[in-house]
DNA sequence: CCAACCTTCACGAACGATCGTTAAGTTAGG
DNA sequence: CCTAACTTAACGATCGTTCGTGAAGGTTGG
C-alpha cells in the first residue's frame, strides 16, 4: 500500500500536468493541492521530472493490466483478441482521461534514460495491437492490404477519446466501446471464417 | 509580404513550441533562434501569449486554406469530397508536422478570448469531414449506421500522422494518403451507387 | 526501564537561476 | 523628422531545488 501523501501527490499532479502540461505546471501549486508543503514533496520524489516519470509509469502499468486482464478473459481469436483491445483501451482512455493525456501528450517532457525507457514500453504497448491484427490477416479473417495504417487508425481512434469523451455527454462509454469494435473490426476488414463443415 | 524578422520568429516560436511544448518553450531561446534580441520580439508581437496565437492562427489558415483548395477541384459526390478532405489534411499533417502539433496540443495553453476564438474556427474545420460524410449517408452512398463516431475516427487518423510519420520513412506521403482515403471510405462503409441506367 | 538513536514525514526559509515583461536609447531609411 | 527595427539593461516574480530543523514513533543497548 502505498502512503495515503504519495497518492495525494500523483493524484494532485496528474491533474496539474493534465491542465495546464508539464512545462506551465509549478510543483508549488501541485503540492498545495496535495495538502502539503512543497519540501514535503521532495521526501517523496526528488523532483520534478521524477513525479512525472512516477506519473507516467503508474499509468502505463494500469493501462497494461487493463488490456492484459481483457485479454485473459478471450478465445485465441484474432477478431475476439483485436476486439478485447480496442474495447479495454477505449474503456481506458474514457475512464482515465487525464491519467490517458499524459502518458499520451507528455512523453516529450521526459529526458534522458527516462524517456528512452518509456519510449520501450510504448513500443511493446502497441504489440497489443499489432499481434492481433498481424494474426488476422495471416489466417485470412482481416482482408486488409494494409495493416499498418489500419493498426495506427484504430489506435489514434482509441487514443481520441481521451480528449473528447465526456462522461456527462449524450453517448455511455458501453455505447462508444460497442461502436469503436466495430469500427476496428471494419478497418481491419473483418470477415468471419465459415466453420469447416459449412464449407465442405 | 511579412517582414522577414517576423517570418524568422514565427518559425522559431513553431519550432520551439513543438519541441519542447508552449509552457517549457523560452522566448529568450525563440529570439535567440531567429537571430535577433529578446525586445525585438516585442516589437512584433506583444508577449508569448499573442506569439502562441499568431502561431495558431496562421496554421489554422493555412489548413483551412488546403482543404478548401482541394475541395475546389473535386465534383460535389460526398465520397469525392471527403477523399479530398482526408488527402488534404493527411498531407498537410505529414507536410507540416511542427505546424500540426501545435494546432492539435497547444489549444489548452491559449487564454480567455483567444481561446474562444480559436475552439470556434477549430470547430468549423470539422465540418470539413462532417459534411461530406453526413452527405453521403442521407444519399445512401456512405452505410456506416455510426456517422459521428466515424467521423472521429477518419478525424484521428488524419491528425496523428503529425505524430508518428517521417519523411525519411519507408512510404512515401503519397502513399499514405491514397490508403488513409482508402481507410476513410471503409470507415464511413462506402459502397458506389450503381448509376441510373443500371438500376432500371 | 529508560535513555540514546534512527528513520519517517513534515515544515518554513532561502538559494540562484530563469522567467516574461518593460524602459530607455540607438540606428537606418523614406 | 519620424517611424520602423533593433539594441542593452534591468525589473519583479516565480521557478525548481536545497538546507536546516523538528516532531513522532519505533528500535536498540545498557
Amino acid at each position: 500500500m502505498r502512503p495515503a501523501g504519495q497518492t495525494a501527490l500523483l493524484e494532485a499532479a496528474r491533474q496539474e500536468f493534465a491542465e495546464r502540461g508539464f512545462g506551465s505546471a509549478s510543483i508549488r501549486d501541485i503540492a498545495q493541492r496535495a495538502g502539503m508543503s512543497l519540501s514535503a514533496m521532495y521526501h517523496y520524489y526528488s523532483g520534478k521530472q521524477e513525479l512525472l516519470h512516477a506519473l507516467l509509469d503508474e499509468g502505463m502499468d494500469r493501462y497494461v493490466a487493463a488490456v492484459a486482464d481483457a485479454l485473459g478473459r478471450v478465445s485465441e481469436s484474432p477478431a475476439d483478441r483485436l476486439s478485447a483491445v480496442v474495447a479495454a483501451t477505449t474503456r481506458f482512455r474514457g475512464e482515465h482521461a487525464a491519467r490517458s493525456n499524459i502518458l499520451l501528450l507528455e512523453e516529450r517532457s521526459l529526458d534522458g534514460d527516462r524517456l528512452e525507457r518509456y519510449a520501450r514500453r510504448q513500443a511493446e504497448a502497441t504489440n497489443f495491437f499489432r499481434d492481433p491484427i498481424d494474426a488476422g490477416v495471416a489466417s485470412g479473417e482481416f482482408l486488409t492490404p494494409y495493416p499498418d495504417e489500419a493498426r495506427r487508425a484504430v489506435i489514434a481512434m482509441c487514443n481520441a477519446v481521451a480528449q473528447w469523451y465526456r462522461e456527462d455527454g449524450p453517448l455511455s462509454l458501453d455505447a462508444l466501446i460497442d461502436r469503436h469494435v466495430e469500427l476496428a473490426l471494419t478497418l481491419v476488414d473483418y470477415r468471419p471464417q465459415r466453420n469447416w463443415s459449412a464449407r465442405r
